[in-house]
DNA sequence: CATCACGCTGTTTTT
DNA sequence: CAGCGTGATG
């Protein structure tokens, strides 16, 4: 091991309250931390500590909020103490109960085999059984897949029974109760037949692990002596358990979290735990950081005056020792376009100051919130990265991959089973489902459907994928090479069901590399599983060096830029309205301003398509609530003197919209094109997108049109805008 | 039985 | 805008 120099300077290098957390190394301890206090600091103190005093790392356990974080602090850890800091054991909660049930699961009457189920998965497995709840054909208003996995979910990680949940949250599914009861029992029955797990059932059986078996408790709790939480005002009740039962032999757990930033409830998350801890641990010590070293005073006087609103909260003030710095600036961008126009000019002037665009970020609530700006960003070449709402786990032909290496790593995965049989020519539901009960009730092996009796003579689609499924299922076969194998067989499948057939063959490409870091299928799916990308960066790493950041305040979450933009896109807008039903919702995005807010050091800047908040009423379901004009509603509540309120006009000039007749003028037709003659599938030309193909006509004047070139995938247009070809 | 076309409808964030 | 269910078509 490196000699490193003189003992760490813990008293100068941190302050009284920093320090106490830090050398506090035995019994429980709830640091309360406000955003930019130090707190991911003082954990990476904390574990430098630690094994500066002889714990040795394996005994160490910290958890965060996603394996990215831990690794990182980790590594500053070993910069700071030595090496040994990188063997302490760091994840998600999903990573910890991974790894123990992996080799722990058959005493839940699992085997080692099991397969994890993704958001999507379950989803897929859910919908599939809704058939046998034999719900009237008349129920138009049965909630659909996304809604029902969020519901069985969130009753799982609230720890109540379905039907009090559509009682308390979803009474406009009232009526289902019952079939909603059913469908979780139904779920949970068939998920323990087929061996699969999803992202609630990780934390379950390893709480019922805990609770259930005594001696594998003692095991884990001597494993695991000294035990951190990062982000606790995110745990949900589930998560808070399991810490309980991990330290219950030893009481030495440090959890630390800002009720402030809790904005995760919507998957059962309650900053409750952090007031509930010091009642479950009475000997608590409680340890609250409130200098701020990371923004402007006049930063936090205005995120001070933002939560002084909240009615739910720990009291903390956050100050900080910096002078000078300008008040955020509110500015009410007033339409989506102009929006985006005006940050990329703020970007533009920022850059002409002599800023790197790596110092600058742009954060919304919601993925598709930036879109917008993606384009006007592109037009002007400026480089960035997004973070969040990329679902590239989720997209078709990445799950038709990886379902092929699912079956040959679990044979019992009915759902990828079906899935690439469906790929098949000729196979649709019935025949799927008819081919797997023939496996099922004859005992063979997936790779075996080639023999499928009920195929007539011999049908060649099932014999090729039954050999594929052979060569991927050996031993020996590296996932690299499963991946290239399968790859081969699907690219005339993908070749004939996508249109955009080029840039999902490139991205199929980057899996093999993917792939290759790792030993067996089965860790590959389990990493991709328990941690998909989460932009296009983590594909390509060879982006620009220099670049901008967009996120999701989600994904934004524990990060830092000099210069912050944030952009509330207008409530209400088209795609979809958003309507706050109750206080609770409000509170959440009163916490998600606040953590955006506070990723600033340096500018802040709020931008809103003004529009006036509104009462609302869903026309199907009769949910109230209300329209807000994005941030306007929560600017406005604020006193004057922590903003400073512009328009965009000072900045930048308001884009044109597109003169549409000008597009009409170049435009090849006159008439309406379904009346013209026009089909699906028929080559078109746009003036700005060029090439494309007509994939939809949606109602009288519009259709889908595929553009290959373009940056979009689908586009509506009006038909006259369109050229024949 | 598989596949295609079209009308209807509405919350989002992630392990 | 995109997913879903349904009815029409092969």
């Amino acid at each position: 091991m490196v000699d490193q120099a003189a003992q760490i300077d813990y008293e100068g290098l941190l302050n009284p309250a920093q320090l106490q957390a830090v050398t506090t190394l035995e019994g429980p301890v709830l640091v309360i931390a406000g955003a930019g206090s130090g707190k991911t600091r003082t954990l990476v103190y904390r574990v430098a500590r630690l094994v500066e005093e002889e714990i040795p790392p394996d005994n160490i356990l910290l958890l965060t909020f996603t394996r990215k974080a831990a690794s990182e602090m980790l590594e500053r850890a070993a910069g700071l103490a030595d090496e040994r800091c990188r063997r302490v054991s760091g994840g998600t909660f999903h990573s910890l109960a991974h790894r123990v049930l992996r080799s722990h699961a058959e005493r839940l009457g699992f085997g080692p085999r099991f397969t994890i189920m993704d958001r999507a998965d379950m989803e897929e497995v859910v919908q599939s059984l809704v058939k046998d709840l034999h719900v009237g054909k008349g129920s138009v208003r049965f909630p659909k897949r996304s809604t029902l996995a969020t519901i069985l979910s969130k009753a799982v990680n609230l720890q109540t029974s379905v039907e009090s949940l559509v009682e308390e949250e979803f009474s406009q599914f009232l009526e289902y109760a019952g079939h909603l009861q059913t469908l979780g029992e139904l779920y949970r029955s068939y998920k323990r037949n087929n061996q699969l797990m999803d992202y609630d059932d990780l934390l379950i059986n390893l709480r019922r692990l805990l609770k259930e078996h005594e001696d594998i408790r003692r095991l884990l709790a001597e494993q695991y002596r000294y035990i951190m939480v990062d982000e606790y005002q995110d745990t949900n009740g589930i998560q808070a358990e399991i810490i309980r039962w991990l330290s219950a032999d030893h009481g030495n757990v440090m959890v630390v979290g800002d009720d402030s930033q809790s904005i995760y409830s919507f998957r059962g998350a309650s900053f409750r735990n952090m007031f509930e801890f010091p009642e479950i641990f009475p000997e608590a010590r409680v340890i609250k950081l409130e200098e701020n070293y990371r923004s402007t005073q006049p930063i936090l006087s205005f995120t001070n005056a933002l939560m002084a609103r909240a009615s739910q909260k720990y009291a903390k003030c956050l100050t900080t020792r910096r002078t000078g710095g300008d008040p955020p600036r509110a500015v009410d961008t007033r339409t989506e376009p102009e929006q985006a126009a005006f940050v990329r000019g703020l970007v533009q002037q920022q850059r002409e100051r002599g800023r790197p665009l790596s110092d600058i970020a742009v954060l919304f609530r919601a993925a598709f919130h930036s879109f917008e700006l993606e384009l006007e960003l592109a037009r002007h070449d400026i480089p960035f990265v997004k973070y969040g709402g990329f679902k590239f786990m989720e997209s078709a032909h990445i799950k038709d991959l990886l379902a092929h290496l699912r079956v040959a790593a679990n044979a019992d995965d009915a759902v990828s089973l079906g899935r690439i049989l469906r790929l098949v020519k000729q196979i649709g539901p019935g025949k799927s489902q008819a081919i797997a009960e023939w496996l099922k009730e004859s005992g063979r092996e997936p790779h075996h459907i080639g023999e499928w009796p009920g195929a007539g003579k011999r049908h060649s689609g099932l014999e090729t994928l039954a050999s594929v499924l052979e060569r991927i299922s050996k031993p020996d076969q590296s996932p690299r090479e499963a991946v290239e194998t399968v790859t081969a067989y699907y690219e005339p499948i993908l070749r004939e069901r996508f249109d955009d057939f080029p840039k999902r063959m490139n991205d199929l490409q980057q899996l093999p590399n993917m792939a290759s870091r790792y030993r067996s299928l089965r860790s590959f799916l389990d990493d991709l599983t328990l941690e998909p990308p989460t932009s296009s960066a983590d594909l390509e790493p060879q982006r620009p060096s220099d670049c901008l950041t967009l996120s999701t305040v989600h994904s934004a979450k524990g990060l830092e830029w000099p210069v912050v933009v944030v952009i509330w896109v207008m409530e209400g807008y088209f795609p979809s309205p958003r309507a706050y039903g109750n206080e609770d919702d409000l509170e959440e995005e009163r916490r998600l301003l606040y953590v955006a807010a506070t990723r600033a050091r340096d500018d802040l800047y709020l931008c809103y398509p003004g529009m006036e908040s509104r009462p609302v009423r869903y026309a199907s379901g009769g949910v109230e609530g209300y329209f807000h004009g994005g941030l306007s509603s929560f600017v406005r509540e604020l006193p004057e003197e922590v903003l400073v309120h512009g328009t965009n006009r000072q900045l930048a000039r308001p884009r044109r919209a597109p003169d549409r007749r000008a597009l009409r003028a170049m435009a090849g037709f006159e008439g309406r094109g379904k009346a013209e003659g026009l089909r699906l599938g028929d080559r078109v030309k746009h003036p700005a997108f060029g090439p494309g193909v007509i994939s939809r006509f949606r109602g009288e004047d519009k259709v889908e049109v595929l553009f290959r070139n373009a940056g979009r995938k689908l586009l509506h247009l009006e038909y006259t805008t369109l050229e024949k070809m």
